[in-house]
DNA sequence: TCATTTAATTAAGAAAACTACGGAAGTGCT
DNA sequence: AGCACTTCCGTAGTTTTCTTAATTAAATGA
């Protein structure tokens, strides 16, 4: 059954579902007082969601809070559904595809049921994955899902629900992945742009933190922006592109089509590419480079690289007003001096370090909770896209 | 009078008025139909607006606009209420500091009605300035302003309206510039940071660029940015501080304390020096090296200051997502290959380059507008700041 | 057991939107 | 000029949604 918003404020549901994944868990009560409403409407928001399965009471003798005002009637807690797997998501890789169902609550890892591997440059790699998903969706059963989430890599339209532009899986930008999911479970589909999903994941395991940059760096180097609590989005299908900076001097070719690009230095292979070139060609693997590392430290040829990245970040930060960047992927894999200094080089460059503290420190992958933020927020309260608010209009066409 | 925003939606009445900023002129009915809500709700809205001098009704005989469908009855047209001062304009400069009386309507060019200079390094500059602003104010007269205005360089905290940085007014980061303003007028004072209030005037003279980076070159290099017709702004009180990315390479010690930031090239200052060097001493000043690049055109190290600005420039509108920049300040009155050889090379670093087309492009500086747009904002439909809406009580609570 | 305190629900009232309708103010045709 | 037609704007009454106030529920501690 798909969840019909029904009539009451979308602005206020909102509100409260954020405050409550802020929370984590909290009563009504705690969350009218949280959120400056009255207790009959949070009341009424909370039986709704509940009804529909999106949120539910928890039995507070398994949970062990000590936070309750220990005088008068204890409030009922509340949680976003955990029993109940609610969505349906799947991860695009370069090697790999993953499909698992999800419940709202918020996963410690990332863990998938169904894991198939596409061969690369496979002539028909639409159709075949297609019925890759048919298999998946066997296996998995029919559940009652809202809606499929799917991150992808690459340049995402996301108004469009399309790829503009995938250098590794050059096949996207020509079939509509929507319509494929679509097909195979006819259910509401939404993509998501891999790193997003990444930062969103991040926010959505802590909570806390409301303004940040997340680098992961892989393949390539992604970034991506959430301000005051919302990935940082806008008119152009593009943002938080930060691998593509320019970098003086760099004259290597980037999978994007222009030269120079930093991620062609800080990326998986560019690294390699580097190491090998320090080298002279002896070493040109992963695991040599991270024992090199921790043998050698950081010499000047990586330095430099690292130098670039922070560069790009540092600058930003100023731009974007930002003192927190969240890191992912193969760099937090090297030893804890590489880390040490990029956090240091974007501290040097960074206008906020002359007022306070920039943070920068390695973060877990989080794919799956970013998909759960993404679909609590654009299946379970969307956001009616109209700006001027005529909030009882609004409500009304909802309805129909 | 101070305008006391009563019991209608706000949300609504900011959303009319924005969109009456964005098309100029328009009826009552062209404002309900373009923002999807009823007739008579656009009718109250704009009649308390009209109560408020906010809005006046245009006599359409003196303005020839075609627009209008030819049949049936015409509409009141509205606008801005162009005939009566409502805020005051202050911009406190390096040198100088001016003050004017302005209008909601759109000035073409910035006038001021006072200006007054403040010596460097005066020993009492607050009181000092305190003294020539009370001059100014017995020279405007009273008028029954809604608020203070101030532009401002420097890091500002538009929470606290404190200035927390300014390397070139030290004097202002230790006093209260609003209670100055506001024992000399006694309104309420906000704080506007210079470059903000730039970009923020760009897009009140053109509301269809609701998406931009500004930049403006001058003493140092900043940025500001609009993000859907609204300023970019996050907890942090700094943002689009583009001039302090750091260069690869650059050595030269900037006036926030950090080495090789951009601005260090690009700035009056910076271009200059390194001009001298170029000519080994011979010519340092602005006309020469105006004169020096019509004649020689963009000589290698010029290129290369320029290429620094390009790629910091291009690396935010990759992180931002953004297609279009406005240059304004110094850069703009060299010849025209510099603008075309910066925007050269932001086209050749901007990754939407490679889907659609990236713009660069010379503008005017429209301080007063910035204002004017702020005040409408911040004093005339200001945003409850509370994130959740509770519409009812936040209405109450302003009414109190 | 009962007063106290806090939570949740119910009922009644108020705010701000909506729809429907009617008069006003134009154009264009006869 | 007169009349049909169209569009604008305001009034009146309705609907939606939130609020406050009152009530019931569920705990603690004297």
């Amino acid at each position: 059954m798909i969840y019909v918003p029904s009539r009451m404020g979308q602005l206020n549901r909102r509100a409260l579902l954020r405050r409550l994944q802020k929370l984590g868990i909290a009563s009504r009560a705690e969350l009218a007082k949280s959120l400056g409403m009255s207790q009959p409407t949070a009341g009424k928001i909370v039986d709704e969601l509940i009804a529909a399965d999106v949120l539910e009471e928890v039995d507070m003798a398994e949970t062990s809070v000590g936070e309750t005002s220990l005088r008068g009637r204890p409030g009922r807690k509340l949680r976003l559904n955990h029993s109940k797997s609610r969505l349906l998501a799947i991860q695009l890789g370069l090697q790999s595809t993953t499909v698992t169902p999800l419940a709202l609550g918020i996963p410690d890892v990332d863990e998938w049921q169904c894991q198939f591997s596409l061969a690369p440059n496979e002539s028909e790699s639409a159709r075949v994955w297609e019925n890759q998903l048919r298999a998946a969706a066997k296996k998995i059963g029919r559940e009652d899902f809202l809606g499929a989430l799917v991150s992808v890599p690459g340049v995402l339209d996301e108004q469009a629900n399309r790829i503009l532009f995938s250098p590794n899986l050059h096949w996207t930008e020509k079939s509509d992945l929507a319509q494929i999911v679509r097909r195979v479970w006819k259910l509401p589909v939404l993509l998501v742009q891999e790193e997003r999903a990444l930062a969103l994941g991040h926010h959505l395991a802590n909570p806390d933190c409301e303004d940040f940059l997340l680098v992961d760096f892989g393949e390539g180097v992604g970034g991506a922006i959430i301000v005051d609590g919302k990935p940082f989005a806008n008119p152009l299908p593009i943002s938080g592109e930060i691998g593509h900076t320019p970098v003086l001097g760099n004259s290597r070719k980037c999978g994007c089509g222009a030269t120079g690009c930093m991620e062609t230095l800080v990326s998986l292979r560019g690294l390699l590419e580097s190491f090998s070139t320090a080298t002279r060609g002896k070493k040109n693997t992963w695991p040599q480079l991270r024992e090199h590392i921790s043998e050698k430290g950081i010499e000047p040829w990586l330095a430099s690289s690292l130098d670039a990245a922070a560069t790009a970040i540092a600058g930003a930060l100023n731009v974007l007003g930002l003192r927190r960047v969240f890191v992912t992927g193969s760099l937090t894999e090297l030893p804890p001096a590489v880390m040490a200094h990029l956090s240091q080089a974007i501290e040097s460059g960074s206008m906020w370090a002359k007022f306070g503290r920039v943070e920068c420190v390695a973060a877990p992958r989080r794919r799956t909770a970013g998909l759960i933020a993404m679909g609590i927020d654009r299946l379970i309260v969307p956001d009616s896209d109209t700006k001027s608010f005529s909030l009882q209009k609004i409500a009304s066409r909802n309805q129909a």
